[in-house]
DNA sequence: GCCTGAAAATGAACATTGTTCAAGAAGAAT
DNA sequence: ATTCTTCTTGAACAATGTTCATTTTCAGGC
């Protein structure tokens, strides 16, 4: 047997699948809510058995924590996108970004944050790290804002004001109960950056 | 048949067992998670049928709304009882007081926020409304606080505060995706009041 | 106290859905 | 072609929400 990994037409098959697998729960789940996913829907959407699923991804919540690490991941990179030469811009891109992306994929991103485990089976620690890093995308332009500012201030206000923004965002989107009208909610959110980054001692433009 | 609604002996027997299921299945809620609650634990528990569970809320998910009612009426109960004689001093009260609420009473305030209805049956109304009582507390000190301001400005200002202060609470206390440490939290809070209602042109005291 | 009709309680049976696993199919190695 | 490994399958099982025919309870009238 060859020690480099070959790609055998078996792997091939299997790796094909499990993208398969995972984009059909990821429609589901953007569709119709992480609530309504079922096995047995996946399975049959994918034209594969029930005991395949499991074979790939343990159990019913490992496919799900598949789908909400690739969620995080699509977040991570499209506040990472946001242009980074102004931050004062920066900052309002990041909450742009995440309101968009809110928006467009309100049901995958409830699904990362609502998503509890069976049990108490521990939550995983890649997931875990990915979020907190998303929630981090604020640090670099604060720094810059606010130089003389300690560090580890500036790291907790960051994380802060993202959570803050996340909160505005997911209760102002919630067509159930909402905070805050959504068409006005882009203004809105600049506003309230703007407003709080004013108490921090930053000219308004 | 007397007109007056009398007490019977069934009619007492009935409520006293409904509310005896509303406190187990709180309880159930609170110690292990919404995930885990099941109608034949808590009819166990209750020492009835599971069809009585049925009788009385409808299905499963009328139990579970009925506990988030009362988790509603309890915060609003709690954030009501806040000092309102020195307006800034009551906007401090209420995140104090939701800190406090939420941290005492995380699971059944994830059940009010994450619980999913079945299909696509809408979410009752008046949990709605009181959602949005609760949200709207802000708004008397901060008409105190900015007399100037435009009303509808203001009413949407509260409800961004305190949904603000909301996601950063609810994602400072997930155990799991720390965004920012517990011990902290309180006094954290405090700072991000203050830096908004400076940003708002209100002197810090 | 007994009878009677309405209301409530019961829990076995059912429906849905996550999970397991023995048997078989498919492919790789020789 | 044969063997050996691995993967796939889906029937069976387990857990859990839901229903409903039957039984029990009991208020009201006699």
């Amino acid at each position: 047997m060859n020690i480099v990994q070959e790609e055998s037409r078996r792997d091939r098959k299997k790796l094909q699948r499990r993208l398969l697998l995972i984009e059909i729960a990821r429609q589901l789940i953007a569709t119709k809510g992480l609530r309504s996913l079922k096995v047995r829907d996946v399975a049959e959407a994918v034209e594969c058995s029930i005991g395949s699923v499991y074979n790939e991804f343990g159990d019913f919540d490992g496919l799900i924590l598949t789908v909400n690490r690739e969620t995080v991941l699509a977040l991570t990179a499209r506040l990472t996108a946001v242009p980074s030469d102004d931050p004062l811009r920066q900052l309002h891109g990041l909450a742009d970004a995440y309101l968009g992306f809110a928006t467009e994929h309100a049901n995958l991103l409830r699904s990362l944050f609502e998503h509890r485990m069976e049990d108490d089976r521990p939550f995983p620690e890649d997931i875990l790290a990915m979020v907190m890093d998303a929630f981090a995308v604020m640090h670099a332009p604060l720094v810059r804002l606010l130089p003389d500012h300690d560090p580890g201030d500036v790291a907790l206000l960051s994380r802060m004001m993202f959570s803050a923004v996340h909160g505005i965002i997911s209760l102002g989107l919630e067509e159930r109960m909402v905070a805050v009208p959504p068409e006005r909610l882009r203004e809105r959110l600049a506003h309230f950056i703007d407003t709080h980054l004013a108490g921090l001692g930053i000219p308004r433009r």
